[in-house]
DNA sequence: GACCGTAACACTAACGGTTAGTGTTTTGAA
DNA sequence: TTCAAAACACTAACCGTTAGTGTTACGGTC
């Protein structure tokens, strides 16, 4: 039932508007393009875009769910018996390194020149955080309280998001991480804390 | 120089605006009402609306000013050598029993009922934790690096946010700032951890 | 007390994102 | 082959927001 000639099309001419709306954003700007543009180049029908897309800014963040997935399954894939900490400390090491890459740079650089990016970014984030928040909760391995779960999902998100913008960005993941082992040491007593954080 | 007949003027307009659309707002619902509704309510038009507020939310979250301020005090003028964590609490702590206060119910219903609201709220949430991150930096009697104080800062803005939503807020207040208490120590040898987290 | 620059306010008209309503074509399955 | 669903298209609007252009009303100054 899944590779249907009709699911290949949708993700086709999904991908077509995406591709259309970030070459023209890089080109002229992301507020300087307007979605009647975006579906005149990908020439399909405003209406269609929206179809695909729930709003302007969510063209550029495209792939999101990737991200929440790859936090979600640090937590309920990793080693058994393996502390919590560490193991999203390696995911959010990679995930820095893969959006502080060069390729990316211009990206990132559209997105932080405009407000409705940076909101739409943030609240995307915090869905992210309720599901990490959410995988914490369900691991029976680990003890925390719902409130400490939502609490160090968040603190993960923000260290994600602060080292974004530092000078060192690796540097402070190391920094914001061996905050984050300790905070959460108080609350899950039962975890060994293996705090080294070198660059 | 202050009260000059013209800034009194001009701050009625702005009640008189802002008590229009809180009205019209807890009446018939954020989303169910225009801004031109709102312009008309108060016998004003759109443009002088939008010259007082930046935004249709921002009529809503009227006073902010006074969060982002009261956190900020809560640093600077806290009693000379009185560790910074602790201050943070009890301010944090008066914070969210004044926005769970029962009158204070009816809006704060409104906004959680709100995408654009809870959005809004929280890029504002963002602009504070900066605004605090900058003045725990500049304190001297404090030594941590600049991303540890950016790291901080957003924690203590995460424990508002999620103790708001808790099903116990105070508890909730108490048990996360145990984990800011040991995240901060991390950074900061020479606070003593005074951390009696009492509900 | 007359004068002037400024800032509050008003009005119209538009722009840009988004959606409702309606209809047409494509496609997977019965 | 037939049918229901779903992708797509088109028009026309709604709503928040802003530009452009004036018109008052006020505070400080001579």
């Amino acid at each position: 039932m899944p590779t249907g000639r009709r699911e290949r099309k949708k993700a086709a001419t999904r991908q077509k508007i995406a591709d259309a709306a970030l070459r023209l954003f890089l080109e002229r700007g992301y507020e300087a393009v307007g979605i009647r543009e975006v579906a005149a180049e990908a020439d399909v029908a405003v209406t269609t875009l929206f179809s695909h897309f729930a709003s302007k800014e969510a063209l550029v963040f495209e792939q999101d769910e990737d991200f929440e997935q790859r936090l979600v399954r640090a937590v309920t894939d990793r080693a058994a018996h393996e502390p919590l900490v560490p193991a999203l400390r390696r995911e959010i090491q990679a995930l820095v390194r893969h959006c502080t890459a060069d390729s990316a740079a211009p990206i990132w650089r559209m997105i932080d020149a405009s407000p409705a990016l940076r909101e739409y970014e943030e609240s995307m984030r915090l869905r992210h955080a309720e599901s990490l928040a959410a995988a914490i909760a369900a691991d029976p391995d680990l003890s925390g309280t719902p409130t400490a779960c939502r609490a160090i999902a968040r603190f993960v998100i923000d260290a994600y998001s602060l080292a974004r913008e530092a000078a060192d960005p690796q540097a402070a993941v190391g920094e914001i991480f061996q905050m984050i082992e300790a905070a959460w040491a108080v609350t899950c007593p039962s975890g060994n804390s293996t705090g080294t954080a070198g660059p």
